[in-house]
DNA sequence: GGTCTTTGGGAAAACGTTTTCTCTTTTTCC
DNA sequence: GGAAAAAGAGAAAACGTTTTCCCAAAGACC
């Protein structure tokens, strides 16, 4: 027989309560640290309550307190990659980590609860989650524009927005470390193939490429950015099949806007018989666990998934701790460049 | 200013209630569709709700009727890499789906709340939790121990217990379909070298390894299982390396105990000047997203994440929804040989 | 028309906390 | 020693639901 059936009844406060010969409230004061208890009663309650491993109900806590301790997770709805997408996960393990230290959960928001739909806000109020993260959103969705121009505090490592928090990696800085390495190569014919522009991070290094490279006095072509339909791997490939169509000599290196985009990159330029990085160099961004095994190994530019999650953490739980108005604010993590084979001397 | 600073009022069964001149318990009924109400009354609850996009507070039905819609997931303690873990990624993400689809939310296990430490199963009471996956864990944790033991419905896709369900992969049917694809290759001098055993999949592997190999009359000297220290690239590294200075002659064949065990192995042996596939073969296991674009491209056993995640999902809800009493399950998904490169003639 | 059911809906007691008062008792201070 | 202040603890009202009774009205039946 299972164990269940001889499960202990669950312990509340009022058992405790009741053997100590006190009140519940006393009880809970103690628990709480707050309000005036006794010394002796004090240590009473911590020792009988440590013993017997009594914990508040979280249900009860958060029904009559509104502080739940959780922070809502938004991971978008696009497709389902969501945990599978190496650069996301990342962030969101060094987060969840982050707050599980100060004793906060993390919780995945969904719109739907039951039978109806609901908005984003709605279900965090329902919840009652004290902050919310954006780890993978968009800015034009009602739902999340909701949500941050609510009165919950969020902070996000993804997109920016007016009274929003955001913690994301300096693309500028990121660019211009490519193009140095580019240019320290002697690569003068740079062409930067990128996922789609509704995307921030994408975007973002797609305009300050261009930038970039006519400050540098580089020939920018129309075709030295190509937008690629996706993020992955056969994204990459097609967007790179498509750009040497296009144009009439293939270009010395090409930047992608990720990792696995670059993946794509290199194998579509093998399958026309182009080496990397003999006759054509790539590199990559982000710098995904995998980049060092692949072949080439990538060089790419390594965004800091790990102080992203934690500053977010560290940010967001401030926030909620210290009641502060909302207001735009960014804090930019430096990125560092990677030299690998796949921008190697051939 | 912000929108907060208006923050609506959130909405209470009792004002829906009173706009409609009725009681609370009655628009209570409605919603849970309990009870019996009138067809009229109905009707006039459901539009308001649906208009004013009432629902009701989750703290407030959770701590009432004991019933969550919440499933906690046990993703172990071991180190944090949890979330950047392919395989597991990937399971947890099908099984996340799986359940949002049917209205349950899954939430992180952790063993601290504030500041008390709390077993797995003292959380999921305190939670109320309706049932919990173990997408990663050790049998002998007390911990888990626990949490399967009580009533508490479970379902685990990688340990294996009394009274607890599990959906895994058919390993020794894996290991069939390697070593058959081995002998085909005309392999007879194969080595294993998997991770920690303390792993029920990678010591399920390794023994099943054993038994086929004798079965089929090959050669099994001690040091044909090896048994890396870790689970990663670099633990299949040193494994390799420590295993070639043991052997006399290189095996034919490597079976890895995982995907990125075998990236290490190839990186090992190519440091050795050994060419995969023509002077040693290598297989792995599991064939997570990058399985294919690693050089060369992984011959590997494909487990199928995906519907061992939803597999697990239609398990446990089952379990949940019907109270079934708990007892020892095992359903196996079968697996599937992925030919590539890494086994492919020279 | 008088009993017997059914039907629709409300009252109120939980669920397990937190928190604001209030009330004693004790301490402090002159 | 007495008044004022402080300290310690309890009572009770929330928090927002669900659910069990219970009661009145309405239908059904002979």
């Amino acid at each position: 027989m299972w164990k269940g059936d001889q499960a202990m009844k669950k312990m509340t406060i009022k058992d405790v309560a009741e053997a100590l010969g006190l009140s519940p409230g006393t009880v809970s004061k103690v628990v709480n640290n707050s309000g005036r208890v006794g010394d002796k009663t004090r240590k009473r309650v911590k020792e009988y309550v440590k013993k017997h491993g009594y914990v508040a109900s979280a249900n009860a806590r958060i029904l009559k307190s509104r502080l739940s301790f959780t922070i809502g997770v938004i991971f978008s709805d696009i497709s389902h990659v969501g945990l599978e997408h190496p650069f996301f996960a990342s962030i969101l393990q060094s987060f969840k980590t982050a707050v599980e230290e100060r004793g906060y959960e993390i919780v995945f928001i969904v719109s739907r609860v039951g039978e109806n739909e609901l908005t984003y806000y709605q279900w965090c109020r329902n919840k009652k989650v004290d902050g919310v993260l954006i780890v993978m959103g968009n800015i034009n969705n009602p739902n999340i524009q909701e949500v941050v121009q609510s009165e919950i505090p969020c902070v996000s490592t993804d997109i920016v927005m007016d009274n929003l928090q955001s913690v994301i990696s300096d693309d500028k800085e990121g660019v211009r470390l490519a193009l140095d390495h580019a240019e320290n190569l002697g690569c003068e014919h740079i062409t930067h193939i990128t996922g789609p522009t509704s995307s921030r991070g994408f975007a973002e290094r797609a305009a300050a490429f261009s930038r970039e490279m006519e400050e540098r006095g580089l020939p920018l072509p129309d075709e030295a950015v190509e937008i690629a339909e996706g993020f992955g791997f056969t994204s990459g490939y097609n967007a790179t099949l498509k750009h040497l169509k296009k144009v009439a000599r293939p270009p010395e290196l090409i930047l992608a806007g990720s990792d696995e985009l670059a993946f794509g990159i290199v194998r579509a330029l093998e399958s026309k018989r182009l080496r990397v990085p003999e006759d054509i160099m790539v590199m990559g961004y982000d710098d995904i666990k995998f980049a060092k095994h692949f072949t080439p190994s990538l060089s790419t530019i390594r965004q800091n998934k790990e102080k992203i999650g934690r500053l977010a953490a560290e940010r967001l739980l401030s926030a909620i701790e210290e009641r502060r108005p909302k207001r735009k604010e960014i804090t930019k993590v430096p990125v560092e460049l990677v030299k690998r084979q796949s921008t190697g001397r051939g």
